[in-house]
Formats: structure tokens, C-alpha cells, sequence
RNA sequence: GGAGAGUUACCGAAGUGGUCGUAACGGGGCUGACUCGAAAUCAGUUUGCCGGGCUUUCUCGGCACAAGAGUUCGAAUCUCUUACUCUCCGCCA
């Protein structure tokens, strides 16, 4: 969500960048909530003067009664009267052009940044950087249900019983793989001086209508029957959520927190639950990252939160690349963007593990988030990074790990969280 | 889940239809005085959003007393809905 006033002043930039992103169908939005700006605008200044009116003539009738005036309070009554129905029909106005001007301003997509790469869709994403040599083992690497079955980590029969399609148990050394990961990446990431968080899971329709679009909802969230509760696809739900309409103070940023959550998602539409295997499924675990910040920092940050996931990566000896959003795949609410993908040897190509978004201050002003500063204050910046996203992300490590005759090696780094365990077989 | 009490500024809290919203009173913060310095004391100051004028700190107005709706010339105050907090009871890992 773009500033209204520099729309207002700079109408050329925002149709601009509606151009760079492929959406030309919205240009026409950009003069249409001009003029329901100006009409609104207006239309609040009269309705303005007529309630400063009122007041002050209500105080009047107050001071009559107290004297006991009963006529002159009457009369001034008779005169507030006269201008009820104008203001009325004034206030009816200016709620109904203020809910359409933020309907179009939500859908007016943020100005890009300059460094973000013009093309349309995801097949014009640009790949940044190659971490790591493309690791082809001398033997055929199979599909990673193969893998977990083999290692007996895996019962998709049984999940399909009791949940359906997209869920799946986790059994042994899997199992434990999976917790492992998640808690080393929760103290990779307190190492590096963020804060542990454990979010609520479920949140209130109000938070969810901030966090996101009506189509995101409708395609991804699970309502709770019965209950204002919807189950959170990613924990960023819930840590943003608790920044809605609140002033933070300078001294207290940057906010560097890191969530542990379950996420839910339906995923319906355009790719929807085919594959077989732990890929895209309803449910799954994430450690995030979440930073709010002031302006003038919020791209440092942003580069060192995908360093963060690539390093992660790295450590667990799982080739990577950051490939950048161009403008057409750029979700409207972001200024850059860029997706953290790990080599699968396998498929001899890279699929993304995370997905790391500076937002400026789209975020803040939609939800209301300040900064407390000595000159007044001003909306911050916020980011969010995927740190790692098990199931999906062991697709990686067992594909790059895996011995010819099955069993996995446990990279240095996470045997603590394997009960020292160099191998798994 | 049942019964009762509550939600006002940075914190505590007063206000129960008008001259009470920067909003009594107390505390905290900030500025200044006293002091070699500090403490204590004294004085001043301290909400946010929106719109207009002026555009460097300026100024006028509107809105906000948990959130939303209603009654009224006028609502923190009366009515309804929702959320949350506390106390007691019930249930529970």
C-alpha cells in the first residue's frame, strides 16, 4: 500500500510502475482515486465545518439550560436541526468514498525498487549468485519418498487415511531429522542475535484481513468452525500481526525475531496438491525470520537475511542459489524480493526453500506500524525470510547426503541434534 | 463453560448527559532552577490519526475514553453487539 499523497503528487511514477509490473489493467485506477480523493477531500472539509458548527452551538444550549433560557436553547436546537440532514448525508459520503479509495490504493502495487529486474512472470526471474558446486553423485539419487521409505521415515498410506492428500507422518530418524533441523536453525538464527519466538497458530479474521488479500485467504487459510479463528500459513502472520497499530521507539529497533510455527495451507489454485511426496502439502513447520526496522536500513537488512538462509544452507553442505523476483512476479506489497533455492541432484536443477521480501513501508502503513522518533513519527520498514521450511527443505539434504547404499550423513553441524549421529541408515 | 467486576494518556486513577479531553489527582519521562555534582525540593512540559492554511520548529478545525453500532441538539457517561482483563466456581495437559 502506497502513501495516497505521493500518488496524489507523482501520478506518473506510480502508472509507471504499474507498467513494469504487467498490470496495465489497473492504470486506469491510478486517475479514478485521484478524483475520490479530491471528491473526499472536499466532502470532509464541508462535513468538518459543519460539525465545528454543531459543537459549538451544542455548547450553547448548554450554557442556555443552565441559565434556564428554555427559548433561546430551543432555537439553537431548531438550528443544529437544519443542518442534520446535510451532515448526514456528508458523513454517509465520506465512509463510503474512504472504504473506496483504500480498496483501490490496496490493490495499487508498491514502487519497485530500481535495482529489480523488468520481466513478467516467474520465468524471467533472474538468478543473483551460485553457492556451492552442483554435487551430482556417481549413482542414481531417488525420489525422496523412496529415500524416507527406505530408511522407514515415511507412511504417506496411513496419512491419507486419516487426513487425506498433503499430509504425512514422519517416523524415526526422519522424524527426528526434521525436529533436528528446526532446532538448529532456531539457534543458528538466536546466534545471530535474534529473538526466539513461539507464535499463536491460529489468528483472528481482522489480523488475517491485514496480513493479506481476500484472494491469498480464500486460497490458503483454514477457518475454524464455529470461532473468528483461521489457522496461520506462515508464523509472519502472527509476528506481524502483533505490530497492528502500535508505535515502537527508536531505541527499540531493529525488532529481530525469529518464529518457530506449524503453517497451514489449503493451496488451491493454480498448482494445487498433485505430486506425491512432501513437496507441496497442507501442512508443514518453518522457522522465519522477521525484521522491523527504520527506513534507511531496510536493505541491508534485506541482504543479510537471505545471506542468513544461504549460510544456513551452506552449513549443512546444501548447494544453493538466490534467484531475484522480476517486477511481473513481485507480489504488490513488496519493493524486492528474492527466493533462496537448493540443488536437488535428482532433477539436476534448483527448487525454491525460501523466500526472502523487503516491504518497505507498504506493510506498516496498511497495518499501522510507527516509529517513535525525536522529529515526530514515521512508519517503519518490515522484512521476512524463510530460514528453513521442513518437510520440503529434507528433500534437499537427503538427495545432497545420501550415500549409494542409502543411509544419509549428518553434516557436522547438526549431529548434536542427532544424539551425535554421523549417519543415519 | 457459569456468576460477578472491570477496560480512560507512558503507568495508576478521577470523572455517571453540557462550560470534562491534554483529560482532576498521584507516579514516571523530558526541560529548567537550586547544587562542585547527585539526591531531595521547586517551576514548566509530556496522546494519536485525519483535513485545511502556512510551509523550519507555526496554526485552524475534525475525530478518538477497548472495538463497532444506536439514542440525543450534545455521549467517557444511557442502550445493544463483540473482544479482552481480573475474581470465584466448573473442566483440563
Amino acid at each position: 500500500m502506497i502513501d495516497i499523497k505521493f500518488l496524489r503528487n507523482n501520478p506518473d511514477i506510480v502508472k509507471q510502475n504499474i507498467k513494469n509490473k504487467f498490470q496495465d489493467e489497473k492504470l486506469p485506477l491510478v486517475d479514478e482515486v485521484i478524483e475520490l480523493d479530491k471528491e473526499y477531500r472536499d466532502s470532509k472539509t464541508r462535513a468538518e465545518y459543519l460539525r465545528s458548527q454543531r459543537n459549538k452551538i451544542s455548547k450553547q444550549i448548554g450554557a442556555f439550560m443552565a441559565q434556564g433560557k428554555k427559548d433561546e436553547a430551543e432555537a439553537a436546537k431548531a438550528e443544529v436541526g437544519a443542518m442534520a440532514k446535510e451532515l448526514e448525508e456528508l458523513s454517509a459520503k465520506e465512509v463510503d468514498l474512504e472504504a473506496k479509495i483504500r480498496k483501490i490504493m490496496l490493490v495499487i502495487p508498491n514502487i519497485i525498487d530500481p535495482s529489480v529486474p523488468i520481466g513478467k512472470d516467474d520465468s524471467e526471474n533472474v538468478e543473483i549468485e551460485k553457492f556451492g558446486e552442483q554435487y551430482i553423485p556417481p549413482f542414481e539419487v531417488p525420489y525422496h519418498v523412496d529415500i524416507m521409505e527406505k530408511l522407514n521415515g515415511i507412511d504417506l498410506d496411513a496419512a491419507r487415511k486419516t487426513s487425506g492428500n498433503g499430509f504425512y507422518y514422519l517416523k524415526g530418524n526422519i522424524a527426528r531429522l526434521h525436529s533436528a533441523i528446526l532446532s538448529y536453525a532456531r539457534d543458528f538464527m538466536i546466534d545471530r542475535g535474534f529473538t526466539y519466538f513461539i507464535p499463536p497458530f491460529m489468528i483472528r479474521s481482522s489480523v488475517v484481513e491485514g496480513v493479506m488479500s481476500f484472494s491469498e485467504m480464500e486460497n490458503m487459510m483454514y477457518k475454524i468452525e464455529g470461532e473468528d479463528l483461521y489457522l496461520i500459513g506462515t508464523s509472519e502472520h502472527s509476528m506481524i500481526g502483533r505490530f497492528i497499530d502500535t508505535i515502537i521507539d527508536e531505541k527499540d529497533l531493529p525488532q529481530t525475531l525469529t518464529s518457530y510455527s506449524p503453517c497451514f495451507r489449503k493451496e488451491v489454485g493454480a498448482h494445487g496438491i498433485e505430486e506425491r511426496g512432501v513437496y507441496r502439502i497442507h501442512q508443514f513447520e518453518k522457522q522465519e525470520m522477521i525484521v522491523v526496522c527504520k527506513p534507511e536500513d531496510s536493505m541491508d537488512w534485506y541482504n543479510k537475511l537471505w545471506q542468513n538462509s544461504v549460510d544456513f544452507f551452506r552449513s549443512m553442505d546444501i548447494p544453493v542459489r538466490t534467484l531475484e523476483c522480476c517486477s511481473g512476479d513481485l507480489a504488490d506489497l513488496k519493493v524486492k524480493s528474492c527466493d533462496v533455492e537448493a540443488w536437488s541432484p535428482r532433477q539436476q536443477k534448483y527448487f525454491e526453500v525460501g523466500s526472502c521480501s523487503n516491504l518497505g513501508d507498504a506493510q506498516a502503513r496498511r497495518l499501522g506500524i510507527r516509529i517513535r522518533g525525536e522529529n515526530g513519527n514515521y512508519l517503519a520498514h518490515t522484512l521476512n525470510n524463510t530460514v528453513v521450511a521442513p518437510p520440503r527443505m529434507l528433500i534437499a539434504f537427503l538427495e545432497n547426503n545420501l550415500n549409494e547404499d542409502g543411509s544419509i550423513r549428518i553434516p557436522k553441524a547438526l549431529r548434536p541434534y542427532m544424539g551425535g549421529n554421523e549417519v543415519i541408515r
